[in-house]
DNA sequence: AACGTACGCAACCGCAGTCGT
DNA sequence: GACGACTGCGGTTGCGTACGT
């Protein structure tokens, strides 16, 4: 048998075997759900032909964790979650399933995909690599206090709506504690510690834990925008915000998008920082 | 209304690691 | 130790839909 390469022989095997491929069915759906509640999930290939799925043991397990599992938590990324992904990522990399197992009901490929077409747009737009210190530095100066002012603000409106304080989602995102903090090096066990959502938005409001407060104080302090910059914030309109509109009403005035958390702000930072 | 473009997401692919034989 | 099967992960692609012109 003459084999081109690996995908031809796959394609091959798939239309030898009469493997389906592409988006599943309803049917296909219930019956992967029907057998893994009787028998449990596992050894995918076998659970597979068992099932009378015309699917291959990747494509079912797929299927399963990122769409048919009963804890998967569907809609927009929370403001929490972006803290979250945003911390996990600067310290982690593109360790999509290591961040996801911080954010319960998420998956890899879902905060992959966030990743994706959120934050390495706005990369884009800000004409820098993602992976560039100039990004990185922003991200942790700018956006992220940002996120956590979002956060608290929210919190704060939330708590005044409802006074026992049932807000938000924060209890159910996770993040272990920075590696390279003091509260970190006085942990137990870095790595499987598990903290709330709080930890982090202490983090970055204490000055003592590090300095991105001052740095982005005194570039909230600088009154003096260039003229010739103007704001990217009109090409920012979509998703994100949208969820915590919806959740905290208040705390959103018109025009105030989560995106806009991109603002002149960030061209000057990076210009700043490609100065250096 | 029709068309083109951008976006978001589900699914696929290849590779590397693990495990059993 | 060698090999093959299986699993999990990260990168990429393709499609449906929303949006703009």
């Amino acid at each position: 048998m003459e084999i081109e390469d690996g995908v031809v022989c796959n394609q091959r095997e798939e239309e030898i075997l009469g493997l389906r491929r592409g988006p599943w069915t309803v049917e296909e759906d219930l019956t992967l759900m029907n057998y893994i509640t009787k028998h449990g999930e596992g050894r995918w290939n076998s659970l597979a032909r068992s099932a009378g799925l015309r699917r291959t043991g990747k494509s079912c397990r797929l299927r399963w964790l990122n769409y048919l599992r009963p804890d998967v938590r569907r809609g927009n990324i929370t403001l929490e979650e972006q803290l979250v992904i945003l911390e996990l990522h600067s310290r982690w990399g593109n360790r999509w399933s290591k961040i996801a197992q911080h954010l319960p009901g998420r998956t890899d490929n879902e905060i992959k995909n966030y990743w994706r077409t959120r934050v390495q747009k706005h990369a884009k737009q800000l004409k820098c690599d993602v992976n560039s210190k100039q990004f990185k530095d922003t991200m942790r100066y700018l956006w992220m206090p940002r996120l956590v002012e979002r956060i608290q603000a929210a919190a704060a409106a939330a708590a005044t709506a409802i006074p026992n304080n049932m807000n938000m989602s924060s209890s159910q995102v996770m993040v272990p504690p920075p590696e390279n903090s003091s509260t970190a090096a006085s942990s137990d066990s870095l790595g499987t510690q598990i903290s709330p959502v709080s930890d982090i938005t202490d983090y970055y409001n204490d000055p003592v834990n590090n300095n991105c407060n001052q740095d982005y104080d005194q570039v909230n302090r600088i009154n003096y925008v260039p003229d010739s910059l103007t704001s990217p914030s009109g090409y920012f309109h979509h998703g994100l915000d949208f969820q915590a509109r919806e959740q905290n009403p208040q705390c959103f005035g018109s025009g105030d998008t989560f995106d806009n958390l991109w603002n002149v702000e960030d061209i000057w930072f990076l210009q700043q920082q490609l100065n250096m």
